[in-house]
This record gives C-alpha cells, structure tokens and sequence, in this order.
DNA sequence: CTGAAAGCGCTAACAT
DNA sequence: ATGTTAGCGCTTTCAG
C-alpha cells in the first residue's frame, strides 16, 4: 500500500526559494517587510510545490483557528421544517467564507448533546460561536457563556430572570430588554456588568434579531387601515422571544382588544387550524386575521375556505417571515410580513469577526469601542402585499 | 486586560497525577495497557484541572482531525428553498457526532468558490468529504477526486455512469437495501469499476442515492392500477441524475408513450405551472400526471383547479418526495413518493467513517474487504397515500 | 507497564 | 531585512 503524498513543508519552501523558514512563513503571510525579490522567490516555490500551510502546526502557535462553530439546538424537529436556518446558514457562510473562516456546524437534539456542545466550545477549538436558541427554557446560551467563547445569538435570547442571587461566581446574568414599552425600534439595550468571573470573557452579550415588534406592527395597522375593526392574531409559542414580540406588536396597536381575539398557537399549520376554529367559535364576527408566522396563516387560510369565508373580502389574513416556497403557494398568497433573514445571518457573522479582531488587537481605541459596541442588532421587517390582505 | 486563561496541558495534568506524560495521554486516549491504580489518579486530574486535549497539538503528530467537509453546491437558489439539505444535514450530523467527529460545512456559491473549496480540501483539513453536487456539468466531483480526500457523494454522481445498456432492472445500476442498524457492512453490492486512480485513491468513488427510478416506477403503475391510461410526466431539470432516473422510470411503466404526454421542467412550482398548461394544451384528455417532485406537482394542481379539472377525479396527481411543509398542504393533499433523506444523510456519513477506519488501519483483512466495498449505496422509496390519486 | 526523548510544522521573539 | 532559535501540546518509538 503507497504511503499518501507526503506533502510539502514550510521547510520545503524556504529551502526550494533559497531562504529561511522564517522569510517563507511571512510571505506566505501576507509578505510584509520582506523585500520584493525574495517575496517572488517565495511565492514560486509555494506555487511549483503545491504548498498548504498544515493549519494544525499553525493553530498549536497562534492559538487561532479562524474557525466558528455554529449552534443550532433543535429541540423539536419543527427547526428543520423551513429553510429559516438554511437562509441564515448561507448568510453566515458567505460573511465567513469572505474573511477565510471555517464553519463549524454543530446540531444539537436534547439534553445530551448540550454537555457535548459546552465541552467543544470550552475546548477552544474554534475562535467564537454563533448560537440559535429558541426557547426560553434553553440552557445552552448559559452554558455557552460559561465556556467563554464570544458569541453572538441569532434571535434575542431571553434569559430575563431566572435565576437570582447572582453574586459570587461570578454568574453575572446580563439583562437584555429590546424596546420594552416604548423604544420604538428598540436596538436592544444593554445591561452588561462583568462579574469577576472568566477573564476571557470581554464584552456583553451580543445578538441579531429581526425587529418582530415593529413588524407587526405594521401588519396590523395595515389591517386596520383597510378598515378592519375586529382583528385577531393567532400567535406563535410564547415562550420565544420572536413570538412574544410580536403578539406585543399586536397589542401596540390594538390596545384594549377582546382577549377573545386572541389566541395562542405553535408556528404549524395544524396548529393554525385549531387556532383560527376557536377563534372563530368565539368572535364569528372577526373580519382580519394576523398570523404569528405563514404556517400558521396558511392553516388559518384552510379553515377560512372550510366555512365558506372569502379571504380577504371576509376575512383579511396576514402572515410574517415571507417564508417563500409557502407565502407564494397559498390560495390566495399570502400578504406577509418579511425578514431578511440571509441578512440576519451575515450580520452576526460580521459582528462575531469584527468582536474576534479587537480581541487580537486590543488598543486603546477599540477597547473603547468595544464599551459602545452595540449589543443587540436590530433588523427592520417589511410588509409584502400579495392577495390575502 | 488579563491574559486568557491558560488552559491545562497534559503536562499538568501528568504532573497532578504524578505519572509521566506518556502515561497520561494513553488514558486520555483509552488507556489500554495502564495500570488500574494509574489510570484512576489521570482521570481525576484530568476531572479536577477540566483538562481538554489539544486537538491543533493531536493534530499535528497523528494526523487526523476527526472532522469531515461537507460540500453543498449552490448554483441556484433552488437548492435552499427546500428542507432536503437541512434534513440530510441532521442525518450526517448524527452519525457523525456518535462518532466524535467534527462537521465543516462548505457551500459554494458559483465558479470562484470551486477553487476555494478544492484548496481547502486538497490542505489535509479534513478527514473526508460529503458532497452534494447537482448538476452534470459540475466541475466539483473532478476537483475533489483530484484533491485525493475520500469521498462519498449524496445522489449519483454523473461521471460514474458509463453508459451501458440502461434499460429495466439494469444489471449496471445496483439496488441495495440498507437495513437500519445493520451498518454500512449490511447495505450493499458494488458497482464500482474505477480506472486507473490515483495513488492516493484507494478505492472506487462511493455515493448513496434514492431509488428514484423505482420511485417513479412505483407511482406511475399506481396511476395506472388507479384506471388511468393516459399519464403525463412533468420532469425535472434533466441535467440532474435525480431528475433523469425518474424519467427513466416513468418510461419503464410507460414504454410507448405519446412524447407530447412529457414535458420537461425544473422543480420549481412555476415551472410545474407552465409545464401543466403546455401538457394540457397538448394532450386535453390526459387523466393523470407524475410530476418529478412535490413543487411541480403543486405548481400542477393549482392550474389544474384554475382549468376546472377535479383532482383526482378529472386528473390523478402525484409527486415526488413527500417534502413536508409542501406535500401535506396542498388541496387536496398530494399523493407522492418518499425519501427518506435524513437516513440518506446518516448512511452517506456511516459509510465515509468506515472508509476513513479502513485507511487508518490498513490489515490484509481490512484491505481485501476495501476492495469489495460497496461503491452505491441505493435507499428505497416508499408510496405516500393521500388525497390527490 | 511506565518514562524519557524526539519530533509533528509552524510562528514569534531575538539576534544579526 | 533576514536568519536563528525556541517552543506551542501532543503522540509515539524506544529504553528500562
């Protein structure tokens, strides 16, 4: 059996060229302060010899992996019934790809996997990590934070007051409120204190989040602006924080609506069904509807049909995310509330490299940017007319 | 600022259990031929300094990094409007997490990402590659077999066609049964010719599929058992393996069929659209039609209902694939073949790792059984009943 | 069965 | 501006 391609070595390289290891590794890292001649002989060499740096050898020195994990906890199999993740996924990638970093994918199912995600990410195998949490009761984003590593959370984590007594080691739990009341487009406040804790750790707690409250909010007023008075939500697991903001959305702009107009659901469509059937035992009367997100509208839609409703003239229904293979294939398309959710994703890529660089750099300057920089990122959301509403 | 904190070394960890370092890494690495007392005192240092290996220091001497690639090309857009990545992704990500390896995962975006992708794998970063590559004239299945990694392919690769009679049950394509649990060993026959490899290329280029042929085969004699003796087929793009094996098994059933009862399409609901007004503008008796997959079909339906044509009583319909937030919301609820794409995942990653442990330890057993190694690996489809036929 | 020693390939001081 | 010299943390012969 032949032994594999042994391949070539620094050593190779700079022997080849004429030259040091140590000329060799700066050219091939970006070449500065070595003269032009030799920078060519260099390059030649790593070119005739088919040269890869062994990024094992590299990282061991550096400390550096120019890698990121990325987490998705996948409590229930719903995660994997929309190309939610895809679309952040391939915003992620295309912003890391961009800056030479690796993507680390990590899928988490229940309770065992989460000691196995903590394990890796503590293990400093990869720079940072960029986290997808959904539920409330999630213990992953704790866990995370004990590891150390800078991360960025897709969606607002929501990790509000769970856990009291917060002196001693060092648990500082960071209090994060997007735009609770009145701050319009909330661009999530911060409430970093840094307990005497990891000393790795630096910043506070960063996240990306499309702005649910506005979104809905506009969704609704539309409703309301084609002159429907009796408008319903069908809202999605409130123990999110996308669920949660929205139905506030709702409320913003229908203050003192009958409690009976509302009613909670599950993001499916199944769960839509059931949702818009009580809603309609209850306020017969109902003439707009706004879904928490498209599965649950398309369900909604079904039932409107079922008792003879035309949608919009009887009924008006809207949607959120603008989630296309079904937005676009409902009878009649759904009039939605759309995120850009490729964007989302690139956005927390760009925050956790930008984060990952002051940390190599740590000046005076960006120590004092890092003070200012901004936790929470907020996206706006925009309304897209189809027939529905 | 404080300097992060020094993670424990095997150093100290040899040092607190008062062992040599060699000591210390064999239990770490299983701890065969240490004495009982010895691997006890390493494994509570090990616990109390919360010693994680290295992985960049293991790296480097063993050369093995327990990570795998996983390559998905992205030429359009399609491919992330549907879950089927994301499913086979959490498939592979199972198997392989079950066998402490890491997954990198690679989307390529067009012809500039091709030279990064064939960089990053022919560097020794990985162990293996998964890839997913659609289309003919991909030229990524080249690069990759050039890079030397091992490999296994999600859906027949073109270039391992080599065209002999393709007719029936063909005795060049092999259909295998992949029993669950059974591991790779159970599942499968070899139709692995390969030319002349590379030195490094130990055996022939591996890939696990559906039986869309006989997918297609089952659903089309369904129509027909169904009474209906006039079956269109709306295809898919033609220049996919996937989208081709089901014509071919269309053809099986339908061997002298009216060419003006196919038309060609491309997985997308618009294009289900066109195709359904061109078949029916052609051939208005039609009573039945097999579209390539569920997107088509649902793209089918909706003109169907438009023209005023019953489904199924004017029109049988079925699809392909049984994606989920599509095939059960449609009206009415289509009929369609299923894959199973999440096992197709974790089978794709079972059968990379037992070929990466082969190559690590090479015995004559080992070797020989190579050689036999199954090079398809084909998973059956099962008839989804529903409304639609 | 255990320890001592020799690197794996690379970067980063420190010299020159 | 370039070369020299130490390691980074780990596995793995090779002695004992």
């Amino acid at each position: 059996m032949t032994d594999a391609a042994p391949r070539p070595t620094l050593e190779a390289v700079a022997a080849r060229a004429g030259v040091s290891r140590a000329t060799a590794s700066r050219v091939v890292n970006g070449g500065d302060g070595v003269r032009e001649p030799l920078v060519e002989r260099v390059r030649r060499a790593v070119e005739e010899l088919g040269y890869v740096p062994n990024q094992a050898a590299r990282s061991l020195v550096t400390r550096r992996h120019d890698a990121v994990a990325v987490v998705i906890a996948e409590p229930e199999t719903r995660v994997f019934a929309d190309p939610f993740f895809a679309l952040q996924l391939r915003g992620i990638s295309k912003e890391l790809t961009a800056h030479d970093n690796q993507l680390v994918l990590l899928l988490t199912e229940g309770r065992d996997d989460h000691a196995r995600v903590g394990r890796y990410l503590a293990g400093g195998h990869v720079d940072g990590a960029l986290v997808f949490s959904l539920h409330l009761d999630d213990p992953l984003p704790g866990l995370i934070r004990r590891a150390g590593v800078p991360t960025v959370f897709g969606g607002r984590p929501d990790w509000s007051d769970d856990d009291a007594g917060s002196d001693g080691d060092g648990d500082d739990r960071l209090r994060v409120r997007a735009a609770e009341g009145e701050g319009v487009n909330g661009a999530g406040r911060i409430g970093g204190r840094e307990g005497g804790g990891r000393p790795s750790d630096l910043g506070g707690v960063m996240y990306v989040d499309s702005d649910n409250r506005d979104g809905a909010r506009t969704a609704v007023r539309h409703l309301v602006g084609l002159g429907r008075t009796r408008v319903a939500h069908i809202t999605g697991p409130l123990d999110q924080t996308s669920a949660a903001d929205r139905l506030d959305g709702f409320r913003d702009v229908r203050v003192d609506v009958d409690p009976r107009l509302i009613e909670e659901s599950d993001f499916t469509p199944a769960g839509g069904e059931r949702a818009m059937r009580e809603l309609l035992d209850r306020r017969p009367d109902l003439n707009a509807v706004f879904a928490a997100n498209d599965l649950s509208a398309a369900g909604a839609l079904r039932v409107l049909r079922e008792r003879g409703l035309r949608v919009p003239e009887d009924v008006a229904v809207i949607g959120f995310d603008d989630m296309l293979p079904v937005a676009d294939q409902t009878d009649p398309p759904l009039t939605t509330v759309r995120q850009d959710i490729e964007e989302m994703g690139r956005l927390m890529a760009r925050l956790l490299l930008s984060r990952l660089d002051q940390r190599a750099a740590p000046t005076t300057a960006t120590a004092a940017a890092d003070k200012d920089a901004p936790t929470g990122v907020v996206l706006p959301t925009t309304l897209v007319r189809r027939a529905s509403a």
